[in-house]
DNA sequence: CTGCATCCGAGCGGATACTG
DNA sequence: CAGTATCCGCTCGGATGCAG
């Protein structure tokens, strides 16, 4: 099973609902990714939310949930008073850093790349 | 430059503003991988329509607007009548596969832990 | 054959307030 | 401190019709 052959899969498996679908997902909504970056440690709820500038508590709780209901991130209560709560990445979630990060790499390559290609469409656009 | 180290990048530099969003808000859409992956070579517009079960007309105009306004696809309008546009994978999205390919494995590879944890977890919620 | 405009419903992210 | 509920606006995807 599977060490790479890649290039292939994508063009082979991909349908708008398969395997594809399910990561995208998964991780493509706005905060996912940051908070799994964030958790190179178990950190507390508040911890996050005070990291992660301008989320809010509502949407940092649905982030987690969604997280944890996946077994990206695992959710321990401490009880205690005040209570305190500790999310940290699992096995799993820690997995996903390698194939991700071969992602955000072509991104960081590309970056100028990408951007020229839309001011220049931007701009043909404007100049008709 | 730059074979990976990678695992590091995604800590380090993930940033709901940065160039991870980039990526994202281009592919994570409910169709782009999918007409990318389709494009193995040039396609016409109403072959790439009637390939697609489910999408709309609109919706890929949309898609392959957004994908060649970034520079992952060309547009090549034949002459004729009727006229014909030909739509194929630039350099730059040929170079997404082995990236998205990661992902994509790594999906596939760990879909069964996925749901399982999902099913746990929603099945948790109703024994509530 | 392609492309564009209009309308519309659904879902996500965000603001706010209240509870254990 | 952590979590839940309500409300709301915006964007995306989809349906449809019209035009080069």
């Amino acid at each position: 099973m599977a060490t790479l052959e890649t290039t292939a899969t994508v063009d082979i498996g991909y349908r708008s609902d398969g395997p594809g679908r399910l990561i995208l997902d998964q991780i493509a909504d706005k905060w996912s990714m940051t908070v799994l970056a964030f958790l190179d440690r178990p950190r507390r709820f508040n911890e996050i939310l005070r990291h992660l500038e301008g989320v809010t508590h509502r949407v940092l709780t649905h982030t987690l949930r969604r997280l944890e209901r996946s077994g990206l991130v695992a959710r321990r209560v401490l009880t205690a008073s005040p209570i305190r709560v500790e999310y940290s990445r699992t096995p799993l979630g820690e997995s996903l850093r390698e194939p991700f990060g071969h992602l955000y790499a072509w991104t960081v390559e590309n970056l100028d790349d990408i951007r020229a290609h839309q001011l220049a469409y931007d701009e043909r656009l404007r100049g008709q």
